[in-house]
DNA sequence: GTTGAACATAGATAAGTAGCAATATAGCTT
DNA sequence: AAGCTATATTGCTACTTATCTATGTTCAAC
């Protein structure tokens, strides 16, 4: 059965955004010092910056989408990074193309 | 883009319930009197009753997939009949498919 | 070790959502 | 027209969400 609350984290302007932003972070981003955009994905404060909000609502979104595993955290140094979980993402998308 | 107000009104579970319990309304809900279950759609009162919520609860959640468009409402003399907007559903998840 | 940067957490406010009971409206049915 | 039934609307409470500022924590670099 699907989860409304992987739904809730979708539902949301912001996070569908990122999302998007996130399936191609070198078109999007700069180049970051200790982490590679593609490999370890982007750091939090860039995302805050481009989408228009402080530093800790940013964290709030990215938190959200974590915790429905549709992005994944990567901590490095004093970064934390965040990337697509493409395979989570292929499973919601078969999920509702076959159940809703 | 993907419309955050669409994945809204599928971000609960009894909204999803209901859309299933659409999908074949012959085998979830007993007949109706003024409205063919399949052609015209389930009275809300049947929708409430097997939701286990309020009469008016059920129209609140009922209107929230009408306002997304997501199912349509037909007024027959007392009742109301809501059914699934198949075309709706198909192309969100094709831009589900194609932009998540 | 002190400073500064990145991120998380806490606390506050404002807005939205789910639920119910009560009431209004609309339409049969007699 | 009177009463009954189905649905919508209203008014309320409780809970959740988005946002911010302020503070805490972690870590690098000097």
């Amino acid at each position: 059965m699907l989860d409304s609350a992987v739904l809730a984290a979708l539902a949301s302007q912001k996070r569908l955004q990122v999302l998007q932003w996130l399936k191609d972070p070198v078109a999007h981003f700069p180049p970051q010092r200790d982490g590679d955009l593609i490999e370890d994905g982007v750091c939090v404060v860039f995302i805050a910056r481009k989408l228009g909000v402080a530093q800790p609502t940013a964290t709030t979104h990215l938190q959200a989408l974590a915790r429905a595993g549709l992005v994944t955290a990567k901590r490095i140094g004093q970064w934390t990074f965040y990337k697509r979980d493409e395979a989570a993402l292929a499973d919601l998308k078969h999920k509702i193309e076959e159940e809703l």
